[in-house]
RNA sequence: GCCGACGUAGCUCAGCUGGUAGAGCACUUCACUCGUAAUGAAGGGGUCCCCGGUUCGAGUCCGGGCGUCGGCUCCA
């Protein structure tokens, strides 16, 4: 048999030949080195034949992430393993590789269980077969075999595996794993032994339902992750304690942005300096759906329930929606803009030449949302989305789809965020024809086609309604967020009755396209002081500069130069408190203020002021007037720059 | 909502096996008047999340609730 290697040399190797014969082939370096095959884009045994005729590769722990998934998957079998020898009587489920790590999920006996403190002794158990060297030994069994063996362990989740596999797959044999006394149903691939593993650390305790379904068992999730060596395992601790000290929550609480409290929970209480961050933005949205013919509208917070019936939120989103009821009147607040939007596009006759139809709101939501589900700023009951509707003839939706994520891209440009894109097509759950289905799903697949975009298929995933195109990006921790959104909606114009005249003279259906950029300003604002790390560039941070004197005799010139700048519509302080120049400075970088101005004898003399900058420190000298223009030009442009000698 | 952990001053946290609370920062006052990341001293500040229970006595033990955090489910 024949296999390419990467190089384009062609390894002649006799029939039957195993990953581990390639490897000692090629050289005993990579004998010893070798973790495991890649043939035809698939991780396999080193101990499996090859496929003849396939390009290989070793992987190694070189390998990146192949390499470090193969050894985390081996850890979660190691977890499995030390976790049924302290604790006799537990069921094993699934303990998969994840970004990051690996987890297992487990169901204690009655009355028993972990946390966290019971972490050192579960990890000194794991250390041991790790040090054993166990060989991962792969056997093919028949169904019946694999079924004997688990019923005989009482190991109730891998039958029911098993039999899914059976029925699903119609499968004649599973694979088995064993290290050492533990044996688990697995599809691998696995390193030759547990030493592989350089170094592991549990990390977390946590609940998850059997199967991610909520009517079923809360199985006992133990996170983890492992790495080749020590210092990689440091390394990526060290990165997560900076992570942390990124959070929202905590920078939010030490700037003075916003703060949260129990007497309203998912509810922020945006502070004065948080207030302006959020004027901005707003003022952000509102320029930009201004330039694209979007036009801002206000509607009610409070409908009658009349209202959810003929959106159909009343029957499919009761349970997160806040009602409440007077003389005898249900009434619901709003969990989204549409409804009411469609009720304002119903009020008055439209022709064909009116479209497209642009309502902007930057309306505020309440959304029932389960009090386990809510975090900081990025899940709140209580939020703002940069919402917009477009109602459109048929044949415009592809070029308003397009112009929806141009303004997206415009918007995220603006701050830097990588974005990812994710196409959710029809659920099973849904309205329409296929016919429908088949245009709109095309529609938005052929603008991301033609506009060369790269995206994800979230098959189903799509709204009862329509499909959409979602935008992604991660918070400081690489939790994957919603943030804007462009749907189709065929549903909404049919429950409303909508119509346009035509051309035709006849009566038409408008479409509705429901589209957010940021998604609501709390999440973006949540992400965005994650990604900046607090630091906010000029046109967005509630203070600009602050004012220093040097000593009590510059205090009135400090409050003049202030009050210049305050003059032209920009945010300025002046600190003149008796305290030292040197701790000033240092609690105006704490609250990453971007400029601070020092003002003494020499600046006082000459309308000038010392500027220093965030991040580079001392600039020297600058006119007053001139730092005034450099400020005002930054905060107009919404863009930092240099500022020039 | 579910699983687990946690809840002490504005913030970060001590408080051992039950004997009616403490530090640093912040705040107030006073002194210092200072050249680019913490000047010094004094002082004020607490329903120990809430409600029950055990006990002579509960921040500490037990039960229930609420909230927060990490996940699951669900979503901007």
């Amino acid at each position: 048999m024949n296999v390419t290697l990467p190089d384009g040399t062609v390894l002649d190797l006799p029939d039957g030949a195993t990953g581990a014969d390639a490897a000692a082939a090629i050289g005993p370096g990579l004998a010893r080195a070798a973790l495991a095959v890649k043939q035809g884009g698939q991780v396999r045994d080193l101990g499996l034949p090859l496929i003849d005729g396939e390009q290989l590769e070793i992987v190694t722990r070189k390998s990146g992430r192949d390499a470090l998934d193969l050894i985390r998957h081996d850890a979660a079998h190691v977890l499995a393993a030390a976790v049924l020898e302290l604790y006799p009587g537990v069921k094993i489920s699934i303990g998969p590789s994840i970004d990051g790590g690996f987890y297992y999920d487990f169901e204690f006996p009655d009355g028993s269980g972990v946390t966290e403190a019971d972490f050192p002794a579960i990890e000194q158990r794991m250390r041991e077969h790790i040090k054993a060297a166990e060989p991962f030994q792969r056997d093919e069994v028949g169904i019946e075999e694999a079924l004997e063996r688990f019923r005989s362990e009482g190991q109730d989740y891998k039958l029911e595996l098993i039999e899914d596999l059976v029925r699903d797959q119609g499968v004649q044999t599973v694979s088995l794993y064993r290290n050492g006394a533990f044996t688990d149903l697995c599809r691998g691939p696995h390193a030759p032994a547990t030493d592989r593993i350089g170094a592991i650390k549990l990390q977390s305790v946590a609940g998850a339902y059997w199967r991610g379904d909520s009517s079923r068992t809360m199985l006992t999730r133990i996170y983890g992750t492992a790495f080749f060596t020590a210092r990689e395992l440091e390394e990526e601790l060290e990165r997560l304690e900076q992570a942390r000290a990124r959070d929202h929550r905590k920078l939010g609480r030490e700037l003075g942005l916003f703060s949260f409290s129990d007497i309203s929970p998912g509810s922020a209480f945006w502070l004065p300096k948080g207030t302006v961050l959020w004027n901005e933005l707003v003022a952000l949205s509102r320029d930009m759906g201004a330039e694209r013919g979007f036009t801002e509208v206000k509607t009610p917070l409070l409908y009658d329930s009349e209202l959810w019936k003929t959106s159909g939120h009343w029957g499919k989103y009761r349970e997160n929606m806040f009602v409440t009821e007077t003389e005898e009147r249900a009434f619901g607040l709003k969990p989204m803009n549409c409804p009411g939007h469609a009720h304002m596009f119903r009020s008055q006759r439209w022709s064909y030449r009116d479209l497209p139809v642009r309502y902007a709101e930057p309306g505020l939501l309440h959304r029932n949302e389960l009090s386990g589900t809510l975090h900081g700023l990025l899940r709140v009951r209580h939020f703002v989305q940069d919402d917009a509707h477009i109602f459109c003839a048929e044949e415009q939706v592809e070029q308003e789809v397009r112009r929806c994520l141009e303004y997206a891209f415009s918007t995220f440009e603006i701050f830097g965020f990588e974005i990812e894109l994710e196409l959710s097509t029809r659920p099973e759950q849904r309205i329409g024809t296929d016919e429908m289905w088949d245009r709109a799903e095309g529609a938005l697949a052929k603008v991301l086609a033609d506009d060369g975009l790269d995206y994800r298929v979230n098959e189903g995933d799509g709204a009862f309604y329509g499909p959409k195109i979602d935008l992604h990006t991660t918070d400081s921790l690489g939790r994957s967020w919603q943030l804007g959104t462009v749907q189709l909606d065929y549903s909404m114009p049919e429950r409303f009755d909508l119509v346009y005249t035509g051309a035709d003279n006849a009566e038409h259906r408008p479409v509705m396209i429901h589209t957010a950029r940021m998604g609501s300003f709390e999440r973006f604002i949540g992400i965005l002081i994650e990604h900046l790390a607090g630091e906010l560039p000029v046109w967005l941070a509630p203070v600009q500069a602050l004012v220093l004197p040097i000593s009590d005799r510059h205090a009135q010139a400090a409050r003049d130069v202030a009050a210049t700048i305050r003059a032209r519509g920009l945010r300025v302080e002046a600190d003149d408190r008796a305290e030292s120049i040197g701790r000033r400075i240092r609690e105006g970088e704490l609250q990453k203020i971007p400029y601070m101005l020092v003002i003494g004898d020499r600046e006082a003399d000459e309308q000038a002021v010392s500027v220093r900058r965030r991040h580079e420190g001392d600039l020297g000298m600058v006119a007053v007037e001139r730092f005034v223009e450099h400020l005002a030009h930054e905060t107009a442009t919404r863009r930092d720059a240099p500022l020039g000698r």
